[in-house]
RNA sequence: CGGGCUGUAGUAUACCGGUAGUACGCAUGCAUGGGGUGCAUGUAGACCGGGUUCGAUUCCCGGCAGCCCGACCA
């Protein structure tokens, strides 16, 4: 698209209410905007990379379950047969459709804070005979945590994206079997969206879900808010709040011997075995036409917490930096100066790109070079691709990689292939 | 939820017990055109409530909001 015609403009300096390094530049560049601790709205560009993400998610996602959507604001007698009204302190409760409270004794609703409540009777209400096992059901979806102390940019919010995934069980070594699955579809969407080598399987305690270990997926950042222990030889990670004595002996491992470092968790599986399907007395019937509980496993996944560690990691001091898979355009074109034999270059080379599919933004703005080149490093568009008197008198456009800097000469033909490969 | 800090134009900030100055932005014009260019003109502001005071944006109290530390956190 014409950068004239998008919505957004950057700024040079970042609200002085924002400290977290992915609310600053992204706030800077125009991808999100603070509506109150803890919310943000995704402006085009930030909807666009957040789309991207969810759709590289989804795509492994389909390979292993099936997608649906559930409700956000759900009535609360699932929840009474949990008992986790009363469990849970960051629950959002309305007493309707309308009036919110927090308080927890007049509960009538309950904002999306997790849907093994609601898929739990769904998958109960379609699946019944052994025949129907195994399988998985997902959505992606806002949920809703009334954090008592939002932080961290969209790293930690109150409202965020979160993709969870169910899946449904005849026995335990059949959900274990699976959940090996998840972890391979877990490492297919962290690779894909370009921090696979810095994300480590972690065992961590599994909360009120499990009574063994639950995996997080934890990836190394400093902007992160768990400690983990890193055994780089082995690729696997240990949570600290696992790092006891006892455990080490459990595990036969060396916790000393490991390297701590930050972390943040941007996936998490649980094997829940039969907690569920025991509070909602979901049977199914045996070859023998016996009642047996369903296992079940939950696996999740936070989209926009994903995209705030992409750029926690991934960014310089010059502004963003998006890997090609979830950058919101392919390449930035920067036309300078305002000869009409430039412009002309420009939106010759921006129609031959755009018909041939790029997503592609073209800096058509009648502002200074120095502008354009810093408005493009914050951005962080994968490539940059400048069209001037220089680049005219060349034959050749010169293309800058974001990520490393590098500067190559290309001709259309060369580019046009450079991007059809990217 | 405990503790701390902070609330001044759209943004970033300064000063002040006698109602505010700068930069960026935005608007207009001229110049300029490879790293947020220069000049000029214009635009726009004290979170809310109470108290002290002749007078409060400034001091005090309360509220609200934001950030940080901790607690919490699938």
């Amino acid at each position: 698209m014409r950068q004239s015609q998008l919505f957004t403009k950057t700024r040079r300096e970042a609200p002085s209410d924002e400290v977290s390094k992915n609310a600053q530049l992204l706030i800077r560049a125009g991808y999100i905007h603070k509506e109150m601790a803890g919310v943000y709205s995704y402006l085009p560009l930030g909807l666009k990379v957040l789309n991207k993400i969810e759709n590289i998610i989804r795509k492994e996602m389909d390979k292993i379950g099936r997608e649906i959507l559930m409700p956000s604001l759900s009535l609360q007698d699932p929840w009474k047969q949990t008992g986790r009204l009363d469990t849970v302190d960051v629950l959002m409760r309305t007493v309707g459709a309308n009036e919110l409270s927090l308080a927890k004794s007049d509960v009538s609703y309950v904002l999306n804070y997790s849907h093994e409540e609601i898929v739990t009777p769904i998958a109960q209400d379609h699946r019944q005979s052994y025949k129907d096992f195994p399988f998985a059901l997902y959505q992606i979806q806002t949920k809703f945590r009334n954090e008592a102390r939002a932080k961290s940019g969209i790293l930690r919010g109150r409202e965020f994206r979160m993709k969870d995934l169910y899946s449904f069980h005849c026995d335990e070594e059949d959900l274990l079997a699976y959940y090996e699955k998840a972890k391979e579809s877990y490492r297919a969407v962290f690779d894909g969206v370009g921090i696979g080598k810095d994300t480590f399987i972690t065992l961590a305690s599994g909360g009120d879900f499990t009574t063994g270990f639950s995996h997080e997926f934890q990836t190394v950042c400093e902007a992160g808010e768990d400690t983990i222990y890193l055994d780089r030889a082995n690729n696997i990670a240990y949570n600290k709040e696992v790092v006891t004595e006892e455990n080490a002996k459990k595990l036969s491992v060396d916790f000393d011997s490991m390297e701590q470092v930050k972390a943040c968790e941007v996936g998490n599986i649980f094997p829940l075995n039969i907690k569920f399907s025991k509070a909602f007395n979901y049977t199914y019937k045996n070859e023998k036409g016996e009642d047996q509980l369903v296992y079940m496993g939950c696996y999740g996944i936070g989209p926009s917490r994903v995209m705030g560690i992409i750029v926690e990691k991934l960014s310089d001091d010059k502004g963003l930096v998006w890997p090609k898979s979830v950058a919101p355009f392919a390449a930035h074109i920067v036309s300078l100066g305002d000869s009409e034999e430039v412009k002309k270059e420009a939106e010759e080379l921006y129609s031959t790109l755009v018909a041939q599919g790029v997503a592609v933004l073209w800096d058509d703005t009648d502002r200074r070079a120095g502008e354009k080149f810093a408005d493009s490093d914050l951005l962080g568009l994968p490539l940059r691709v400048v069209v001037s008197e220089k680049t005219l008198a060349a034959g050749a456009y010169e293309c800058v990689e974001r990520a490393s800097g590098t500067t190559t000469q290309k001709t259309q033909s060369e580019l046009t292939d450079y991007l059809a490969h990217a």
